[in-house]
DNA sequence: TTGAAAGCGCTAACAA
DNA sequence: TTGTTAGCGCTTTCAA
């Protein structure tokens, strides 16, 4: 059997409170007994019960991180940065992937609650059925929240990039290459970038005194596959076709471009597109992908710290935002306009 | 506060056990106190505590995962994967990375194991130091274990490809295109991963009567950099060129063929460049590369779902390898041999 | 079918 | 500075 705290302490000769107090490293106890009760520990090569001091102290040092899709690079870049803070501040990580469902989402949230992790770390998604409920109840218990996008309603903690802005900046960079048609492939599921994006784009085309053409506003999945698709349909139809298209992400402009590629179409040349997010393989796929930087690595990374010092924060409850910055890269998917 | 068993039991006029049976599906109560018990539940929206439950029953439902970097698109995989099957099976995943490190790796299994998760999947770092006594410590535990490699002198269960199959493979394959004078960049980590695709290269080379060139064994990191660089010095040295390099993983055949295509050199047409994983990447990039198929996603599976088989399996320790197919893709950044 | 009671391995008052 | 004790919120015998 495993040893157990009270083993310790009839090891060293000692009570089992003077052993919690060296466990963690707490003063209480002098010199001699903390050496003392060490060179057990390190005897028997002692490992503590986290569960049972869990429950006594009423922390786990765990948090819950809820995404969407694990093997997305955006994903995993927010989960590297998770990962990071909380590892240096003494936390670990427990992984939901809600894999696109708000139910799923839900029941997530749950059982990481019933694990009783000290707080959550939540890429929402906002279905018309489920909306926020299911936070709402978080936030009126006080649960240490921090969200990963905007959501309206609700006074809750946030660490994102201002979508609708990077948005509006891509298309109003689309627009000063000379661009005047330009498609929009947003994400289909409801969710606060997928609405952002598609704002910042439309308003852009506005202030411009550019139409807005539903024939170019296209929904699709958020991965190679859905880009690919809906490239491959807009061009092929009997419309005019826009010479370029703003990607919801970096995945979808990618299935896009191959589409495009595939159909003939000469990028950026005949058809500009620009892309999201600036995942690590922008740069390397045929046509290297002007895109607009999200700083995932440190929305993980803040969110990590923000979460934590909620948690830390007394009975508190935040209300702070912490927007990151967007940045434009310049690469070879949109033609630059020369004049 | 929140609600307890004893809260429950007391509004339900019954025992807290009585409660206990319900929560856990089990018999042994009327059907009149389970739906009352059930409605109280419900009314209250109670959420039991897992913690407390995890400390009497002794099993936590959680297991840990520890890999090397999250944003590797492999480990993605291996990840999602993972999850996908816990969750199917009532797990929670704990997040490791040891980036590297050896000391980390040990780390983060002491906290893992002191958080009492059911068990563990290890992708393991092999340092000549550490080696893995503390991985035998866990072994003599008899705590359950599945191992993403294989490990020499110890039985584990494992789950892997035959890396050393899949490497010979893909240097055969080389070799059927003409090429004699072949490069391999190998992971300059000591893993068995990166051992043995060294071995299966060097085999290739001998059944086929070629020599073993030092030089063109070349140890990198295991990115993009990695191969950018190595293949910079590579190419730039006044020794004869290889016409082929068989690459760690894709990551570095894809800095490889940067640095390629940088230098003005051709591929596949002057050198041919074979990858290794296959992630999802790498179709889409400058020259879609031809590769091996590791199932990534089918690891991650199968090492869950025989971590959970083993975690069921009363005190025994089992030690089973499940070892997955890989296949070579025929892409575009090798050169076909037409004759 | 029910309930009482002991115990899981810790923490944290409180006394000594 | 030390040790004793009462929980933390569950599960699980064991009697009733």
């Amino acid at each position: 059997m495993r040893m157990t705290i009270t083993d310790i302490a009839k090891l060293a000769n000692v009570s089992k409170s003077a052993v919690s107090i060296v466990l963690n490293n707490k003063t209480g106890v002098s010199d001699k007994t903390r050496s003392k009760i060490l060179s057990v520990i390190k005897k028997y090569n002692y490992n503590p019960n986290y569960i049972a001091k869990s429950l006594a102290a009423k922390e786990t040092k765990s948090i819950g991180l809820i995404i969407e899709e694990i093997d997305n690079p955006f994903f995993a870049k927010v989960i590297r940065g998770v990962y990071k803070a909380c590892s240096k501040l003494g936390y670990s990580v427990l992984l939901g992937s809600a894999e696109l469902s708000s139910e799923m989402e839900a029941e997530i949230i749950r059982t990481l609650v019933s694990k009783r992790v000290d707080g959550l770390i939540i890429f929402p998604l906002q279905s018309e059925a489920a909306d926020f409920t299911y936070l709402s109840n978080l936030l009126s218990e006080n649960y240490p929240l921090v969200i990963l996008g905007m959501v309206t309603n609700y006074a809750m903690n946030v660490v994102d990039i201002d979508n609708v802005k990077a948005a509006y900046d891509a298309v109003s960079y689309l627009i000063q290459q000379g661009h005047t048609k330009i498609a929009h492939l947003f994400w289909e599921v409801h969710s606060s970038h997928s609405m952002e994006r598609l704002e910042g784009y439309k308003q852009a085309l506005i202030d411009n005194n550019l139409p807005i053409n539903k024939n170019y506003i296209i929904p699709v999945s958020s991965d190679t596959a859905g880009g690919y698709k809906a490239v491959k349909e807009l061009f092929s139809k009997s419309i005019k076709h826009p010479s370029a298209v703003f990607c919801y992400n970096d995945l979808v402009a990618m299935g896009g471009i191959n589409a495009l590629l595939e159909m003939g179409i000469k990028v950026p040349e005949s058809v500009s597109v620009m892309g999201f997010d600036n995942i690590d393989f922008s740069e390397y796929i045929k046509v290297p992908l002007t895109t607009v930087h999200v700083p995932a690595y440190e929305i993980g990374k803040s969110a990590a710290k923000l979460l934590i010092k909620q948690i830390g924060n007394s009975p508190a409850q935040l209300n702070e935002k912490v927007i990151l910055e967007h940045k434009i890269i310049e690469r070879e998917s949109v033609l630059i306009n020369r004049t």
